[in-house]
DNA sequence: CAAGTTTTTTACCATTTGGTAAAGTTACGA
DNA sequence: TCGTAACTTTACCAAATGGTAAAAAACTTG
């Protein structure tokens, strides 16, 4: 990896991507601390030193797996239309979010590692990023509500409790599949309850 | 510490204390890879024998904690009558949920971590201890439901959704510090929030 | 296909970390 | 108050871990 001004050859795009791959899984089960690159190394079968030649560090391949993930997953947010139906607009976000917890729960555990242990790596990006995109549509939920298209309340609170109830899904998935052993319709159950849940909470 | 069959000496109690309290700490914010035993020590201004001392191994600190959050943790829970106001059992029970997500947080972030990580050190203690009052709790609730006290809905998920949402005050408190910097009143708007969205849910 | 560049592999190293051995010190009941 | 058991401290150690050096192999390009 001699020039790093010039762009990357495709085997540098194609292992990156496959150490990225390897670290998700392990980064989000064991966190940063309780994954070791000899872990990595073998979850995607190569040799240490050759993670190393890829990354820098350790610490370079969570960095890079947290700023690819932020932008991801604050796509639905920022999708949300200020010119739409209010109510369907939230119901498509919110099922947005509950099919990323169930397409992607390592990037949700990921995530919330992350954050449980006080964001040590992410905390300026979620000033710079998250914070303005937040305050945003905190303001186009508070004209909804003044517009009495939807119920009146905290848009942050809101916010909050829609991140809670759908990420709770992937984030604590352990616990929900030992409470709730059938695994078949577990899915679409919660989906219709989330969905429900909210329709009762935001009509005026 | 030569006879483990007697009855614990001051010293014990008192030393074995500070460790657990130091170790909470540690923990929740660090995981349990991220935590060291010469932290620990540091914390509690002992030395690193002096841990093993008291706790045969640092896995051991981690179990016992996790065991004695455990009861603390449920009894809330326990503690719904069934022959109380249905509405009024449940909204208590958010109440103190959300008291002790404030009172609390370090042990809702221990949690946390553990479940996160697929509860790796817990899973036994879910299946006998939190699935069998889970399943009763939920009996409770459909019977409620049945009766036409409350609406209709899966009591399995309203409970996930209740969890979600209170721990989710303590869990992500980094990523709520940076949306809603305003640190005075954010408490109370949480509560009253929760109270209000769940009151709606409810509501037959 | 030859020369140079990129990528992989082997051998290694310094530090950290969980834990031990054993001597030294304190508390406490008879 | 004296002897013994409980507790603390110092000095270690072996394994694990993040990372490096450098040679070997593979690929790219003129």
């Amino acid at each position: 990896m001699n020039n790093p001004a010039r762009k990357p050859s495709r085997i540098q795009t194609e292992n990156r991507q496959r150490i990225r791959d390897a670290a998700l899984g392990l980064f989000a089960t064991h966190g940063f601390r309780g994954t070791t690159l000899d872990q990595i190394a073998d979850a995607c079968g190569m040799h240490k030193p050759n993670l190393i030649y890829y990354y820098e560090s350790k610490e370079a391949i969570h960095i890079d797996l947290l700023n690819t993930l932020m932008e991801e997953w604050l796509n639905p947010l920022d999708s949300m239309n200020p010119e739409g139906d209010p109510l369907e607009e939230i119901t498509a976000y919110i099922r947005r979010k509950m099919e990323m917890s169930r397409l992607y729960p390592r990037e949700s555990r990921l995530f919330a590692n992350e954050i449980v242990q006080g964001a040590p790596r992410m905390l300026p990006h979620l000033e710079t990023t998250l914070k303005p995109l937040f305050d945003k549509q905190c303001g186009i939920i508070a004209k909804w509500m003044n517009d009495g298209k939807i119920a009146e309340m905290d848009p942050a609170h809101l916010i909050f409790s829609i991140w809670a109830v759908t990420q709770h899904y992937a984030d604590f998935e352990a616990q929900i599949a030992v409470l709730l052993p059938g695994d078949d319709k577990r899915e679409r159950g919660a989906e219709q309850f989330v969905e429900m849940m909210f329709r009762k909470v935001l009509m005026p």
